[in-house]
DNA sequence: ACCCGCAGGTTCGAATTTGAACAACTTCGT
DNA sequence: ACGAAGTTGTTCAAATTCGAACCTGCGGGT
């Protein structure tokens, strides 16, 4: 019989930290589905797309290298690729080259993205409220804000 | 010129709630990535696939029903019968119809399933742990599994 | 100036997700 | 019982995501 090695056991989860994660897994999920569909429905666009918007909206010119846009929004460069293609198709975001890298591209917001962005965002924001953030208190927002601003950190490329 | 109808403007986010809405979305990416990438690598399954075998494991005879699996799992039918069609290829689940109903179908943990689990499981809690659980102090997990509970419950179909 | 290692973006194919449409069946009200 | 209405699970096509392969071009060391 074929033996797998046996992994050293590892320190299991107490029922704290069990409902930490089922909470984190449940919340995500269904935070994710309501915010998604919402954008969807009201704005026709995805939330990727609409975050790809609002870093643009809030870049010098309006404009970001694709690279830095794709770590910026915690995504791979193709995917990104793929998005701002979508994008431009529609016109609300244009490509042009970088000035000082040949190889470079930086993806513009265009007038017509930002009137979409400016047209798509209180809905957004009604729905952020409705889902998470009016939801928790002050207190839980705070540590929120400080405890998962420590995990996304901690896992980031630079470490 | 079109003009498109005004929304109200909403309560948009101060800065506090802003890092706690951009602290849960770098969170959610990250550690999805992270658990993902552990999976896949160590133990060659999806995250998808290794909760359908935990719920499975943590069921009356390892067998539930498509529907009900699919709600535990917060997601859809349809990609349900994808993930399990991608297990039952590996041996890991089967199917069977459901007694009680004809339409039903219970997917079922095999032996092997079982052993799937077992072996990835100890790599997976290492993975949460340090993605997320280890990188939290007890008040912090408390106010996660409190908080955010809270906002999964509110976003669940039923209210 | 030249070469090598590396970074920037895109492209490609494979895997996955989604919702709508569907067929079969159960259930509830009357 | 009977029929309308709702469930169950699958199938399908379209959209998206991912990583690996790729080509081009920047930069440091010699």
């Amino acid at each position: 019989m074929a033996q797998t090695p046996d992994s050293p056991a590892p320190r299991w989860l107490d029922e704290q930290e069990m409902a930490a994660w089922h909470g984190f897994l449940e919340a995500t999920s269904r935070v994710a589905r309501h915010v998604e569909q919402q954008l969807k429905d009201e704005a026709g666009l995805s939330h990727a797309q609409y975050e790809i918007l609002v870093r643009l909206s809030g870049a010098p010119d309006g404009e970001i290298r694709m690279t830095e846009l794709a770590e910026g929004l915690f995504t791979t460069k193709s995917g990104l690729t793929y998005q701002v293609g979508q994008l431009e198709k529609r016109g609300l975001v244009t490509r042009r080259s970088c000035p000082t890298d040949v190889r470079g591209v930086l993806a513009v917001l265009t007038a017509e993205g930002r009137a979409a962005l400016r047209d798509a965002a209180p809905g957004h924001v009604t729905a952020v409220r409705e889902a998470l953030i009016d939801v928790l208190d002050a207190e839980e927002l705070a540590v929120l804000a400080k405890g998962l601003g420590r995990v996304g950190a901690r896992l980031r490329p630079s470490g």
